[in-house]
DNA sequence: GCCAACGTTGGC
DNA sequence: GCCAACGTTGGC
């Protein structure tokens, strides 16, 4: 009677010096909050439980997907957004009318592949990471972008 | 460290 | 509602 609906593909950037992948993989599990920007909150919002996400390393020596994690739950508030000695504090949001969103993020598998090799790839032209100028810290994937990069990464795994 | 691109703020 | 000024992001 539940249709089982398909799970959706993301990215998300993070600063590795700040936490990086292997913070992921020793921590389990990590509220993805302080997101800051309405069009990344949008994308958080339309997030499901179970969905997966590249983890992008971003503002890096070599910019690269490090990743694959799991939403590992359902988007809820932010809770920085009440806290006041947070610099994510937003007086404007109330417990009622929250502004920001969070999800928690899950290590998968360590993923490799580095920017400069997207770049290479033919068939992610409308992935926004790779247009100029994209700041989003959170976008989506389309599930044929998904299986490119993964496949690409895995022959560029074996190859080194 | 530079700088282009983008988002936000605030005066008008 | 416009837009200049400013702050931030992030690749290079």
């Amino acid at each position: 009677m539940s249709p089982i609906s398909p799970i959706s593909y993301w990215l998300l950037k993070s600063e590795p010096d700040v936490f990086s992948y292997s913070d992921l993989e020793r921590v389990k599990l990590e509220p993805w909050n302080g997101v800051r920007n309405y069009q990344a909150r949008n994308f958080l919002r339309q997030m499901k439980m179970g969905d997966l996400a590249f983890f992008y390393h971003s503002s890096t020596k070599i910019p690269s997907i490090a990743g694959i994690c799991q939403i590992a739950t359902d988007p809820t508030p932010d809770t920085l957004q009440f806290d006041e000695t947070s610099d994510y504090f937003d007086a404007k949001s109330t417990e009622q009318n929250p502004r920001w969103t969070m999800v928690q993020v899950a290590p998968v598998q360590a993923l490799e592949i580095s920017l400069t090799q997207l770049r290479e790839l033919h068939g992610l032209e409308g992935l926004a990471l790779l247009k100029k100028g994209s700041r989003l810290s959170v976008l989506p994937v389309t599930p044929l972008e998904w299986q490119l990069i993964c496949n690409a990464a895995r022959a560029i795994s074996k190859v080194n």
